[in-house]
DNA sequence: CCGGTCAATGACCACTCGGTCATCCTAATC
DNA sequence: GATTAGGATGACCGAGTGGTCATTGACCGG
């Protein structure tokens, strides 16, 4: 969770643990704070309270930092997902869906940091990652949800007619900012879902699950009613 | 549409208006490329060909310059708003909204460089703005959608039940997703959508609007059905 | 032809950046 | 105690930043 040796130079990896990990989580501040290109070396050192000198003995540039950052973010993240897709492998769609977007809130509330820097990540172009590398990321969570709209397409629980890829990417977009929205002031803290408590997260679930299932439309039952009488 | 002589300093506004408009296109090209932060001063000054004394005559900080290009982006929007809405008054609310959507496409194949500058203000947190500000940015396009649901709520065509402001920032959230990833290529140039002609843009938009009009579920009049039989 | 006005100019300032490297320090080995 | 190996250190580098200001020179009224 904290500790990730898969990053950095021999010599970092070789460090004492504690010690790792400070550093480790003065670039994860850094960076999550500042994205990037606004994030300084200089901070880190200071942050870690170790000389310049060794953090580049422990990553040999910024790139490289960033990269080890990121690639315990999405770790992260994979892990999430794939836990909650354990925990709800027997419920409904619409139940999962839901179990979904609260381990979301959950996992932003437990990392709120490495959530920053993962939506920082996909959202903004500003990264030095090709675009292949973020086409690649995009596709982890959206295949995720294409996947979980093809089981309850095959449930029966939603429509078959449905483009699921095309859709997938909606609902996955329609959830990630209602996210991005929980711990981002300026977009609807005037709505309460930025840090709102639980009831009012439920009430925001509640209408998303209401939109993407039954829609806007008002109720065109009454036409089939009509023909079968 | 290229001038605005709201912004400036008096020196600024009273030049000639190719030279003016030589170095506002300068600096809206920079911000849009760059964001605000990487933004270079520098780099304005080289392009609009002109020395760097006199931009800072033309506008006293990066900031002033930022922020007279964000206000004619921003008036830009709104233009484009309001002419939607008059042209469509008299439509259907998803006839509206598919016109909404496709002169969002329009507007991006118009104005690129805006398009940018204001979905980079909008989505990324790194701007030098206040909250308040941004809140205020986020309700303008909210607050069109709240409007177009109100008016559909009263002419009976979509539920009332509806709570409005939550599925307008839904809606709305969603839409600004296409329209991002239209000129965006790491989000969903596999699915047809970054920079797709007008038959892929079309599918993106039924799609779109079957989420939000009949949602995802198993239209569930079989109930009804059997129960009249 | 003069004096005055004012926009244009780019050298310059203090600062920050990512990155380097000669030097120092410590701890183990002989 | 002497030698050595290797991690820690921070002064230093070149580049780039936003911003300043003394100087220049074009223009104009008298």
């Amino acid at each position: 969770m904290s500790t990730s040796p898969i990053t950095g130079t021999r010599l970092f990896r070789s460090l004492a643990p504690e010690k790792r990990d400070k550093v480790f989580r003065a670039a994860v501040r850094e960076f999550a704070s500042k994205g990037y290109r606004n994030a300084s070396m200089n901070s880190v050192v200071k942050v870690a309270r170790i000389s310049k000198g060794s953090l580049f003995q422990y990553f040999r540039t910024k790139r490289d930092l960033f990269d080890g950052v990121v690639e315990m973010a999405v770790i992260e993240v994979k892990n999430y997902l794939k836990q909650v897709r354990e925990d709800t492998n027997n419920m409904s769609f619409f139940d999962r869906l839901s179990r979904l977007i609260r381990a979301g809130f959950e996992f932003i509330d437990n990392h709120p940091l490495l959530a920053r820097i993962y939506f920082h990540l996909i959202q903004s172009g500003e990264t030095p990652f090709g675009v292949e590398r973020m086409l690649q990321l995009h596709k982890l969570s959206d295949e995720f949800m294409a996947d979980l709209i093809r089981d309850a397409i095959g449930r029966g629980e939603i429509r078959s007619d449905l483009d699921v890829e095309r859709v997938a990417f909606l609902v996955n977009s329609l959830m990630e900012t209602l996210l991005r929205a929980y711990y981002t002031e300026f977009m609807a803290s005037g709505l309460g879902l930025y840090r709102g408590d639980g009831a009012e997260l439920d009430r925001w679930i509640e209408t998303f699950l209401e939109l993407v299932s039954r829609g806007m439309e008002v109720p065109r039952d009454a036409e089939k009613f009509r023909a079968c009488t």
